[in-house]
DNA sequence: GGAGCGCCTTGACCAAGATCAAGGTTTGCC
DNA sequence: GGCAAACCTTGATCTTGGTCAAGGCGCTCC
């Protein structure tokens, strides 16, 4: 997706419309004044990889649309074991509404572009337009959706089953070729081979050995470790174990 | 919880108060008009332990109140690998709205009481009454961080603190007397070894080996294989890893 | 260029949990 | 009560994936 426009110029229902092309931002439930009323509240910005968005003043008590990169969910034991509860990709909607407090860690794994909006402005508009709210249900029923397909890979899965059902994944949702459909992908790997383990619960060797694995066989081509290469993608989803 | 009426009695708002005593049914949220109109088309019913939901004509196509028992959703690989993905417990509401087709199995774990309402009517309803779509956000929100602290269990607990999470996680549900803070707790569990084995990613010997070493080290006491005793819940607080 | 760091791969070994197998207990039905 | 089926426990053994250790690749920063 490509952001046409700054959020701050008069463009606004240009950049909304691109949120609203996979049905998720939530510029797309406003109406054009409303979408006049956000954008002089509205702040966008670029972070790098790796940063810490909760805790940062700008982020917590707001909500943002990821225009670019992806954003990671995670939840830690007292031990430091950690997994990843949630991956947001562009243009996927953040932000938790009625709940300040939240024990998951939000964390960008890519550079990433945010257009952010303060809480309060949302949760007024919220209040005003039923419809935004029955856009943030559909968007809260998704995700349950996935996190329940999560839960049957975490359960059930081995590790080699759940790094297939993971690059699957990613293609659906990075490789812009890739209309789910698509016969071959072509992206670069989001995640470190450590986030990816804490996405699977695996360690970071098993998922380093089933790659390679993956790729002796034939299955995919690795380049410089971060981009892969899947010239059949049901080859792939045949090891997925769905 | 006590049902004190049955659904078809003039008594609706006694039955709907009682569900939104833990802030989850469909009715509290609805003005005494609706109420009434709503009991013209609800149908209360009971169904005994391990009878599927989906699929029976009566349930498909409608929005149910569990009103005692629990009911649980699976989700399979094609090979039989099951997995548990959500229980739930009275009161909560069982139903999802804006998707007819679902690729979960919906299965009473104990004897179950149900009071269903036609899926249309509750549409309707959505439509009508913004406070509803809010209630059902909300649920679908507290749903999501279960999920996500479930996705944290299946991937990154061991096996004894897998079980050990499962007992705290029931004894809340389930236990009376447990107000989540209570020091000890005695419930019969809702679930088979095999249940507990497709909630936790693990087989079913591998439960019963966790429970008979908690038994063994006096954290919990077993009666018939189904009751379970915890006289001292910070122990088994202090095994679930987090 | 090279030192240092983060990230990734590979190998040897180990252990948690799965699998296989047998037998005990509970429940429901006649 | 007696039987069968479902459910549960326990033991022996095996496998998958984790742990520990070493080294390679590709950066950035001097």
């Amino acid at each position: 997706m490509t952001i046409r426009q700054d959020v701050h110029s008069s463009d606004i229902p240009v950049l909304c419309q691109s949120c609203e092309a996979r049905h998720r931002g939530v510029c797309g439930a406003l109406d054009p004044d409303q979408l006049v009323g956000l954008a002089r509240t509205s702040s966008k910005q670029r972070v790098g990889a790796g940063v810490e968005l909760v805790g940062d003043a700008e982020i917590v008590g707001s909500y943002s649309n990821v225009l670019s990169g992806v954003v990671k969910l995670t939840k830690s034991l007292s031990d430091g074991r950690q997994q990843i509860v949630g991956l947001q990709f562009a243009p996927d909607f953040l932000g938790r509404p009625f709940k300040t407090e939240s024990e998951i860690n939000v964390e960008t794994a890519t550079a990433v572009a945010l257009c952010s909006f303060p809480k309060t402005v949302i949760e007024r508009m919220i209040k005003e337009s039923p419809e935004l709210e029955h856009r943030l249900l559909r968007q809260a029923l998704n995700e349950l959706d996935e996190a329940r397909e999560w839960m049957v890979m975490l359960g059930r899965k081995t590790a080699a089953e759940k790094v297939a059902s993971f690059l699957v994944m990613i293609a659906r949702n990075i490789d812009p070729c890739a209309d789910s459909m698509a016969s071959s992908a072509s992206f670069d790997l989001p995640l470190t081979r450590s986030d990816i383990g804490d996405f699977l619960g695996l360690t970071i060797e098993t998922v380093s050995r089933q790659l390679t694995r993956l790729r002796a066989e034939g299955v995919i081509r690795i380049e410089n470790s971060r981009h892969i290469i899947v010239d059949d993608m049901k080859r792939l989803e045949l090891r997925c174990g769905d």
